[in-house]
DNA sequence: CTGAAAGCGCTTACAG
DNA sequence: CTGAAAGCGCTTACAG
């Protein structure tokens, strides 16, 4: 006969002396199970390295076990390191990370039409995600708690965790102006896709009007791809005027390591010549001397899943956090910025 | 709230007038239904909008339509971009992705002694992570298909997928060697557990034996730690030496950048007094005009993936023979290297 | 506090 | 080709 290769309930109800049910009602810590045979079922299932089925569980009406991550893409330092987050905070409580990842506009539509997600997970997280309705109609038909990370946050009042774009920006900003520039230019990113990003409108939203409240008016800005290659490009448009700003705020860092290629190529001292300043404190910035606005990344990630975690009743004592929650960003001076000469 | 969906297979039989396990059958495309009943059966499922739940079809003995996917970390490049070329391909056959990462040797050890994806996937992938013999025990205890990618290949034959490298130290000291270098010297990295990396092993090795080749004996090693910094204090230690090299191998392109940026802040011009080289092609390497030689990481897992899909058809993990893929790597000569004054 | 029993929605031998 | 029935491993009223 072949060996069962799995542990279930029954075996450990056997072990433990008690029925399945009181192995269900101990594992999942509900009251009505008396302390001494919840300890010797807990030490039973340990022993025999028990794992519930999610199936058998989910089948019976609990809970899967499960919450679904869905990510633009991974592989890019801001999504990975938000997803490194929401992992560790799922790690403790053992909850299963599915991740879902859409990279392509085809992957996109798949996902909200399909939803594969249905039936499967307890929660889902959505990071940096800017919805159609149709999709966050389609996202409701998951019928499970959602959280919102990264991003920009919904004018609907779901659960949020972020940072203050405009804020951000008007740190930058603020940054160059009290070192005395006056000619600032910002470079801004656009998806490739016509998707709104709320993070890039609030970014530049953030530099007009810091730069409108220091009496500056129409300052240039180019916009480019998001990506480094578009901060290079972007940076040689803005050289190729007959007056080049003094100063230059980047939507991103990637942006802001472009144009420091760029700057580098032409022969242009930075920041002798030309200041330069991003937004994330993307690892490569620190490396690069660049000077920025941090924004607390990896936090956000496990913020949004205590979040979701606290609204499956698995939160810790002191209750679920706020359901929106906006991280403070920090203007980390380094060596791309001086006053003009 | 949406109302729930509630249509299940034997909404599906009633309505076309069968039995459910004709409807499973049909639904599933298997053999063993007439056309006229299947046609009616499909149509059915069609007109009430009928998914099968995964749970149920599960807990009867089908796939988990899972796989779990093991890596030490997820916010780091290397990892990430793996694990996207996963995901890319999981997605195309509707796979859903368990992501377990270890960042810690406690989160490790809690993953290999609780087995949390037992009974929870159909198959698993394990990146970059030398096993002890324990772990790999554990691990064959979920018994279901496993493919390795990164890292090195075990010496049992498992699945694997990967670069030589040893081979990929060898295309860059011989690059070094080539433009007329003698005098090279390794940064070599080490992780700060003692887990005994095989990737580590394999460069330095890679290194030695070409080295030696050339008739250049006992060069210079100094060991850092596994990051930027390590790779910055690495490159103090050599220019702390009476004669520094003129050429630097640097086990990564992580470490490389440490030292590239040790040598701006010493103003040692490079290439012009000292060359350095990587190895992966790490993204801020071409921004960094860093020669490095250039491993295809997504490819790897996609390729991975592919692999353990493939493994799923075949019954038991005991069936496919083990299938090892070593993807070549390629010299990407930047402005980092140069002959030697 | 504890257990026997009825499902949850499927798949799969086993019989016709 | 088709169906009745026995599970899969849980959760949850319902009784004691």
């Amino acid at each position: 006969m072949i060996p069962k290769q799995t542990v279930n309930m029954t075996d450990v109800a056997r072990r433990s002396g008690v029925s399945i049910a009181s192995v269900s009602r101990a594992l999942r810590g509900e009251s009505g199970v008396s302390a001494a045979t919840r300890d010797r079922i807990l030490s039973a299932a340990r022993e025999l390295a028990y794992v519930v089925s999610p199936e058998a569980s989910r089948l019976s009406g609990g809970p899967t076990g499960r919450v679904g991550v869905i990510v633009p893409r991974v592989d890019a330092w801001f999504y990975s390191t938000i997803l490194a987050g929401i992992a560790d905070e799922f790690d403790t409580v053992g909850m299963d990370l599915i991740l879902c990842t859409l990279p392509t506009s085809a992957a996109r539509h798949r996902f909200f039409e399909a939803l594969p997600l249905r039936r499967k997970v307890d929660a889902a997280v959505v990071v940096s995600l800017p919805l159609s309705a149709r999709e966050r109609t389609r996202l409701d038909q998951l019928a499970v708690p959602t959280v919102f990370v990264g991003g920009h946050r919904t004018e609907d009042h779901r659960p949020w965790v972020g940072i203050d774009d405009e804020r951000a920006a008007q740190q930058a900003v603020g940054h160059l102006l009290r070192i005395g520039h006056h000619d600032i230019a910002m470079i801004q990113a656009a998806d490739d896709t016509d998707i709104p990003w709320a993070t890039d409108q609030a970014r530049i939203r953030g530099f007009h009007q810091t730069m409108q409240e220091a009496g500056l008016a129409d300052p240039t800005v180019v916009t480019v791809k998001w990506s480094v290659d578009g901060g290079s490009h972007g940076m040689e448009t803005l050289l190729s005027r007959s007056r080049p700003p003094t100063a230059v705020f980047c939507h991103s860092d990637e942006i802001a390591l472009g144009a420091l290629r760029t700057l580098r190529r032409s022969g242009i001292s930075v920041p002798q010549q030309v200041s330069v300043i991003g937004v994330d404190d993307h690892p490569a910035a620190e490396l690069s001397d660049l000077t920025t606005v941090a924004q607390p990344v990896r936090e956000q990630g496990r913020i949004a899943a205590r979040v979701v975690l606290g609204g499956l009743g698995d939160g810790d004592a002191s209750g679920p956090p706020a359901s929106v929650t906006t991280l403070p960003t920090r203007l980390v001076v380094r060596g791309s910025t001086a006053p003009p000469r």
